[in-house]
DNA sequence: ATCTATTCATAATC
DNA sequence: TGATTATGAATAGAT
């Protein structure tokens, strides 16, 4: 209809293209409201313009028929999540809150609050719980704390032993430097001398050894 | 477009009803479809025919373009009930779970579990809180087991005292029977006996009726 | 469904 | 945009 049959395909002139959009969605708006009135149907319609601009026609609340529409689709595939979403999803906050109540009812116990209205039974039990709970808490308390202790008493004798290696260490270095200087000395007073230290030295080191096995 | 103009109003003929509206609605389809491929427009059409048979097109998902109107008009009106549910209600779900899990690992704490990965001083502030839990609950306990035994002593020594009011009573009426006895030594045996069982009857009587005031 | 006389819608043009 | 017009499309009524 028109001067010229059209193709159907995409109107590359821009301007065309949006007059045609124009005139072909008021005729379509217009058909529609003409099949509402004629044979009473129901009927929407939404066009969103490649512009972004937005039109519909609804022979009702738009509301109402889209409602309409996914009770029919809904019934056909499996799209009443809405639907479910809307009541379950309400009873599973419900029931998490309620689980929040007790849970904070439990910890307000557990802290000695709110026990007012609970029984001798009640109160026992409770303690009953507090009392595994201190002791599971302490003993492990005592085990993390004695294994730090041990780990730093065998930090400490490591660092000792360290120690006492470089002492000999220096001890040595010390001893070679006096040869060194005894050296330039006499003869007799250093073979004297050096025999003396040497004894000496070994002894105490071999003390110290046997001390320490 | 027909063999003579229409009035635009509900056709009366039930059939050719029918028949327009089948044609004028595969008109409009078809109308729709060229205007979403010719200007590239987004176009929902939903029908539903007098019957209640539902016909429907749309260039993409029909949800889709729902809730992109959905978008259009909750922006005009206020009426995005249905996409707050969708989005904030998740996020409230979560909230809700993640307090949970919050509590639960706060329970297990209280009662010596899982507490493997916890340091020196979580363990020693974890065991204070339940010193103090355990302490109030204790004094709770005392204070509520210490009322009851003063309430039971104070029954005993209540039902202590009824009782030595009853003997007293009790050594009176014998009293007062051993007296009787004596006066009416040489009396018919039949009247003595009599009396003695009517008067014993009375007296016991009366002291059911103190009692019971 | 199909046909056809008509009315309608709209492409092209201004 | 809006009006005009030539022409293709849609469809009412008949078959």
């Amino acid at each position: 209809m028109g001067r010229g049959k059209v193709e159907l395909k995409r109107i590359e002139n821009q301007t065309s293209r949006q007059v045609t959009f124009s005139k072909r969605k008021s005729g379509i708006l217009k058909k529609a409201f003409e099949l509402s009135v004629l044979c009473e149907a129901e009927v929407a319609i939404i066009i969103f313009s490649p512009s972004g601009k937005f039109y519909q026609f609804a022979t009702d609340e738009m509301d109402r028929i889209i409602a309409r529409y996914r009770n029919e689709v809904g019934l056909l595939h499996s799209n009443h999540k809405q639907l479910r979403t809307e009541k379950s999803w309400k009873s599973e906050i419900e029931e998490l809150e309620k689980s929040i109540n007790i849970m904070e009812a439990r910890l307000r116990h557990f802290s000695g609050e709110d026990i007012a209205t609970l029984g001798v039974k009640e109160l026992k039990q409770l303690e009953r719980q507090l009392k595994i709970g201190v002791n599971r808490i302490r003993s492990k308390k005592k085990r993390v704390m004695t294994e730090q202790i041990n780990s730093l008493k065998r930090r400490q004798k490591d660092l000792q032993e360290e120690n006492l290696r470089l002492q000999q260490k220096v001890q040595l270095q010390e001893l070679h430097d006096a040869n060194l200087s005894l050296r330039n000395l006499g003869a007799n007073r250093r073979i004297e001398f050096q025999q003396r230290y040497s004894l000496c030295t070994l002894l105490k080191n071999k003390n110290k050894n046997t001390k320490h096995i």
